[in-house]
DNA sequence: AACTAACTTCCACAATGCGAAATAACGTGG
DNA sequence: CCACGTTATTTCGCATTGTGGAAGTTAGTT
């Protein structure tokens, strides 16, 4: 094989971690055999590493000889996750306290957007958005600046296999008007979310650049106080607290 | 090192997740000399392992030279998940068809039961939990459930660490009640959540047996369809469907 | 029952991962 | 600002671990 490069990692770490995405990118279940296609790998090599994994619970083999993802693995992904939204959470507060109205992070995730952190503002009527819930991503402003970073094929695939549900009248639902939709959200640099997910609710967000995953924050309330006035404060200290985030999460310089 | 037995698992592999395991339990986030008392790893071995899982974003090292689980954990773990929810899906449905009432599946997940599966039944006013959205254990049939899967001790420390909020006046509010809850739930087979988590709903919840992690199902509606003559009708269709899950995450004869 | 496909185990071999030693970087107190 | 202790990172010789071809086993299909 390729010599391995001083400082590179630790090659079986990689390859069952290559099987793990493969595994997810199959919906969750495959056979070992299309893990030996999709990898090159000989198959007592895969089955060696998939028996590791195994063990501790991080892939389960179902019945019918196939193998799926494990709940092992859930722990870890909602550790992470709440790992992700504490980091945010002082950011998120800051817009809160700045803006007034409520404030949330969420990441790309199995093609939906995953909110996994959330500052609520003191308004009684104000929106609540559960962690750990999952919205589609043309419906939401969050949704619309994580697809904005994206390119339009990696989107319509998404949208082939989402399908493009119309929470309300405001919502958007073809792809092409998707499409132009996201363009104007990258010449403008932020995401609007007018009614499209409920209606009354107005949202403004924005990618968080250079985050390991896709993610975006936004500023969200009903749109008699989220007006035009509100987004001429509020994009300039969202873009703020989206670089903040981005420093963050990626300390070199 | 002990002479590691054919058949046994990859070592590099094995550590890598025991280090993912180490830093979600101590809160996402440690020093590598940390994980080297941990584990009596050597400190070169530990981080080229944590170079091998940074490389790909699982995880992250922070400005203050701390690791932290990343992202990329995150869409193994909800694509773990949607796994288990989708196996369980057709045991929840087929509960909802024999019972009329929405039936739900949780795991301990972070000292809290996380729904990651929901069969919603026909009626109009009917239980919605989001599949996502995590509860406090004490406060739920299935996080009950889940707690009677536990030692004394251990639930001891998981209140310890939750705390024990009352949604309503049903709610039980100290570790002692709770303790005694949990003996007869044992005892019974099954957990009640009497108005505990909202008035007027009841819920009836089991355990998975041997699932890989604590889980449970559960069925619940309003208190005035979910009788007494319902509890009966009800608890061996639970059973049924909790050993039919078990047995499908556990293929082996 | 026979055949085929897929999975699992064995084992000789060498490449990878190991870990001691050395070096580098960071934080703190004077 | 600097010295020092602590923590992290890199290097490299070595041998243990992981590799993968061959063979064996199991399950599904005809």
């Amino acid at each position: 094989m390729a010599e391995r490069a001083a400082g590179s990692g630790v090659q079986s770490v990689e390859r069952a971690f290559e099987l793990l995405e493969l595994i997810t990118a199959a919906g969750g279940e495959v056979m070992l055999s299309e893990l030996a296609a999709s990898t090159d790998l000989p198959l007592p090599t895969i089955h060696r590493l998939l028996r590791t994994l195994m063990a501790k619970g991080y892939i389960r083999q179902l019945a019918n000889r196939r193998y799926a993802l494990g709940p092992g693995l859930i722990r870890l992904g909602t550790a992470a996750s709440t790992q992700l939204g504490a980091l945010a959470g002082a950011q998120l507060r800051s817009l809160v306290d700045q803006l007034g109205e409520t404030a949330n992070m969420a990441v790309l995730d199995a093609d939906m957007a995953l909110y996994i952190a959330q500052a609520p503002s003191k308004h009684s009527m104000r929106m609540f958005t559960e962690v750990g819930r999952r919205a589609h991503t043309h419906a939401t402003g969050v949704g619309k600046a994580i697809l904005a970073q994206l390119g339009d094929d990696a989107v319509r695939a998404i949208m082939a296999r989402t399908g493009m549900p119309r929470p309300t009248t405001m919502s958007i639902g073809t792809v092409d008007d998707l499409l132009a939709d996201l363009a104007r959200i990258r010449e403008r640099g932020y995401s609007i979310d007018d009614g499209e997910q409920e209606i009354g609710v107005r949202c403004f967000a924005m990618a968080v650049p250079d985050a390991p995953t896709p993610t975006a924050i936004s500023v969200s309330g009903p749109v008699s106080r989220v007006d035009d006035a509100f987004a001429e404060r509020a994009i300039p200290v969202l873009r703020a607290a989206a670089h903040s985030i981005s420093s963050d999460l990626n300390p070199v310089a």
